[in-house]
DNA sequence: GTAAGTTGTTAGTTACTACTAACACATTGT
DNA sequence: ACAATGTGTTAGTAGTAACTAACAACTTAC
């Protein structure tokens, strides 16, 4: 499920989004010139400008295209099996198949944290409904005495927050620390969870 | 155990490194000026350049300084209870005193992580050996019956990932998602992972 | 075939950035 | 008293960044 880049029936402002995100995610975006945008995307920097008028310009537009909202809540409950195993494998494959597609927006946001952080509080959008499903879903698991009596809310957040660790540190030039495969990762944590969350029989 | 900013004792190339590691975690390395590291460290431009000559010095020097190892593992083992709870509970305060006190060395090393790559092989010395600690304990509770049987290295990590995630979210402009206290996490996760590991009798 | 639209090229402007040189001033130790 | 040291100031250089203007070339639509 690897994307790959097809030049190729993309209009000309597209390649020049993509190519603008991708190097702003990497390098920040005080730090990337529209020489660099321009040569890597193909085009000459004259096209830029004609096109976007100002890079601050680029980024916004890039914001604004490449970062869509997920009904993630929507998604997950019509797949719902209340097999706390099922589902929280489910959440985890969800939330990294949708990483897959906004790593780069999802780096830039943090990225640009301090300088830009209207790009944040795009991205953030979709994790908090995210967390808005778990929560209440828990409760739900809670209600049907499949789940413990706990703070849905944190545990939730942990079950997030370890995967987003995961993904940061495989970012982080990662494998410095340890190498493990996203689907021994996600069979292993949710495990754990189940163990961690089911009532002792 | 807060670390409060009294400038007085402080060397000039101690307040300016201090400067400009501030600034670049926030901005990049590329983004933030002489002139800028200059007006907030109180000092000239000229003083920047007398005492480390190079933009590029002052982020090298600062790294060098800024980026002492912790033995973790012995100052984890001095202590081990081989109490799950305990000891775990342990590990994730150290994990986040050291954060807090190296929080800004970790944010650089993100946010140059394709720039200036040989920050982030500092400082990820020492979350290797937190794991190293981590995944040896893991495989002595496991011989003495006291955790069920599990990839070591593997809830190592995801209780490391889990860490690391809830400090990126909070650093993240966090509080987006969601704004739970630190002991209130640390006390919550580190009970589900007691649930998840220990055998049920 | 011609007009409209898209892109490249070349030259240039303005502002800023890292960095240097030279001189002045103040503090401190001897 | 004097030298050494650390700092500020002012002026300047060379390079580069974002952005503009004007003209040429090509493709496509009709």
């Amino acid at each position: 499920m690897i994307e790959i880049k097809d030049k190729q029936g993309m209009s000309t402002e597209e390649i020049i989004l993509e190519t603008a995100i991708d190097l702003m995610e990497k390098k920040g975006f005080k730090a990337v010139t529209t020489k660099e945008i321009a040569a890597q995307s193909g085009f000459s920097e004259m096209t830029l400008f004609r096109h976007f008028g100002t890079k601050q310009n680029i980024l916004e537009k890039a914001v604004e295209v490449y970062s869509y909202l997920i009904d993630m809540k929507t998604i997950l409950y019509d797949h719902v099996e209340y097999d706390l195993k099922k589902d929280l494998k489910r959440v985890s494959e969800t939330y990294h198949k949708y990483n897959q597609h906004n790593y780069k927006m999802v780096l830039l946001s943090f990225q640009e944290r301090h300088t830009h952080p209207f790009i944040g509080e795009k991205i953030s959008e979709n994790p908090k409904r995210l967390k808005n499903y778990l929560v209440d879903y828990f409760e739900e698991m809670q209600k049907r005495g499949k789940m413990i009596e706990t703070d849905a809310e944190v545990q939730a957040m942990n079950f997030l927050w370890m995967n987003l660790g995961y993904f940061m540190s495989f970012q982080l030039g990662g494998r410095k620390v340890a190498q493990i495969p996203l689907q021994t990762f996600i069979e292993d944590s949710v495990d754990l969870f189940v163990r961690g969350l089911t009532p002792c029989k």
